[in-house]
DNA sequence: TTTCGGCATGTTCACGGTCACACACGCCGC
DNA sequence: GCGGCGTGTGTGACCGTGAACATGCCGAAA
């Protein structure tokens, strides 16, 4: 077993095949799950395999067969938990039905960049597409571009003509609004994300949809960038007018920023100004006050997207389009409003 | 220029040789930048590939050459900030190398989640292996596994035998425990890490080191999961003892916990007890009180990472073994302690 | 008995590139 | 005038696998 340093070429069919005394056809069977081979001519090849460490190549594997069982992830801010959550779960998922996962970061969400990122992604002759990236701007990019292979966006409003899955947005933020609203809040802000994603779209209308329906008058939504800064900043204007009891951040991180901005002003949380976010990130339950925000199960999302993907493209398996139905999770943040 | 929806065949360099009016090696040698050709030659084969959108077979090519210009990332807890931070980056430089990335997630640190993983990636060549993965017995069972491609651990103590790559932990804890020494603190807890993260004791022995430098008694240091829960139950625990006066948490979720469960206890931060943490996750100064902590370059790591393996790779590029120096960011959980 | 069909296996070729080698041509030096 | 060399290009083999087709054998049906 000595293995002299001399690199020497991987094993490969013909090896097995020789040393097994078949053909490397009947070894290709072997691999592949042929049904018609004796046992004993099966064992003996996969005795060979064993000994012989043999693995298959997978680059003459997607050569002749021209399919590459990769699936690719278009993904802009993968830092962020719920996205990173989502690529997780994903990989996991593909790597589980015998795929690999490649992944493209969008550095900015111009055409180029777009266009750098599905192409290096095309290079690989990718079987399916996953697009995390949830600004509107990627998703007419995208469909310009004509992808010539299945995919699915994750986060959508729903109304697209694309394939997409979702968390409904729209009915977590209803759920966030009605909670305000039930606690007796009249006067309520609401802080969206950046006008050109579609989950902060989707959030806004969810807010607005559950206003109107209870007849709450609004104000326009202030448009944030997602950030915890944000929020802080966005905080410190509103409050040198204070018209409002409670504020809906459209993620956890600006409320985090709002809460800051609140305090910084020598007001209380829930006492002045009730605050929910949304995402509910780990660390929500231990901000100060714990806040009150909506559950996405991201991981899910993940999963569910690769079982659409992969009925794509293998049209054995089959999946239904559901969306997945957030949850409220009441904390410390949001209060009955003080008079 | 149809393109009736029958799903022809890609062109291939030979279609491209045939349309050119020249032999497929010619066709292979533009794409190579070999330098002996005619630059009228070489212009026609482009303009024929552009109009026949050509795209080359990577498999095709990896299968001749035996390169898959594939690095692997083997990650545990992708979803953290800090990993999620260097993946994007190793992302990002990879491509601009003309690499692919392929990322294989730990579900467990057992041997069993590891071989498996691993034999993911080995099973598409992987060049190179970047292990984000900083358990102890990851690398062990990767010690043991004979990785046969050049790979870089990003977090390592810095004396193990293998390649890595890191912001110097032990620097950083170091920083954070000598600014609270220097506000005057000698009642100091350390609440680290899991036990067999080697970041986690890098901290640990940094703190140790300082404390000691310093001629500070310390106590045994807590050990925890990184999570903000843990910090809140372990800060519950600590506080019905109360024999200190600062706590140096080896990441910023912790110290956010530790943060709820000092106030939930009707203490304040930083006037009774002081709290540093360390990562600077971008929340970290929206915190309540904003959060004290050490900043570690994820992008830069996951950069110089890169830069390394492909100088494993392709000797040409060379990069020295430099760590990255943390830096302390002061904010508002630490100050003077009240006797 | 002959024919036929299915099983187990082998033979040959194709996939789309790169590599080693061959070759034609022009230029240089002796 | 001829050999050698560098430039630009072509020919054929080869990488490891899977698909199509061929083959030999055996048992069941005619």
């Amino acid at each position: 077993m000595s293995g002299e340093a001399q690199r020497t070429r991987a094993p490969s069919i013909r090896d097995v095949a020789r040393l097994a005394g078949v053909s490397h056809q009947t070894v290709s069977r072997v691999l592949n799950h042929h049904p018609s081979i004796r046992p004993e001519t099966k064992q003996r090849v996969l005795d060979v395999m064993a000994e012989l460490q043999y693995k298959p190549n997978r680059a003459a594997r997607a050569l002749v067969t021209s399919r590459s069982r990769i699936i690719g992830i278009l993904s802009a801010s993968s830092t962020q938990y719920g996205p990173a959550s989502s690529i997780a779960a994903i990989e996991t998922a593909a790597r589980a039905s015998g795929y690999w996962i490649s992944t493209a970061n969008l550095e900015s969400t111009d055409a180029a960049s777009i266009a750098d990122a599905l192409a290096h992604l095309a290079a690989q002759s990718i079987e399916g597409l996953v697009v995390i990236a949830p600004q509107v701007r990627v998703l007419e990019t995208l469909a310009k571009m004509s992808i010539d292979v299945p995919f699915v966006t994750l986060q959508s409003t729903g109304d697209e003509p694309v394939r997409t899955l979702s968390v409904d947005q729209i009915a977590g933020a209803r759920l966030a609004t009605r909670h305000l609203i039930e606690l007796g809040h009249r006067n309520i802000y609401h802080l969206a994300g950046p006008q050109d994603w579609i989950e902060a779209e989707a959030r806004m209308r969810g807010f607005l949809d559950e206003m109107s329906a209870q007849d709450v008058p609004t104000t326009a939504p202030i448009l944030g960038d997602w950030t915890a800064d944000f929020g802080y900043y966005a905080g410190r204007e509103l409050l040198t007018v204070r018209d409002f009891t409670a504020i809906f951040a459209s993620n956890d991180q600006m409320a985090l920023g709002l809460m800051h901005a609140v305090r910084d002003a020598g007001l209380d949380v829930p006492g002045d100004v009730s605050i929910i976010g949304f995402d509910d990130v780990p660390e929500a339950a231990h901000f100060w006050p714990p806040l009150t925000t909506v559950r996405q199960d991201f991981a899910e999302l993940g999963r569910r997207c690769v079982a659409l993907l992969l009925g794509d493209i293998d049209p054995a398996v089959v999946e239904h389009h559901s969306t997945i139905v957030p949850e409220l999770i009441v904390r410390g943040s949001t209060g009955r409003p003080s008079f």
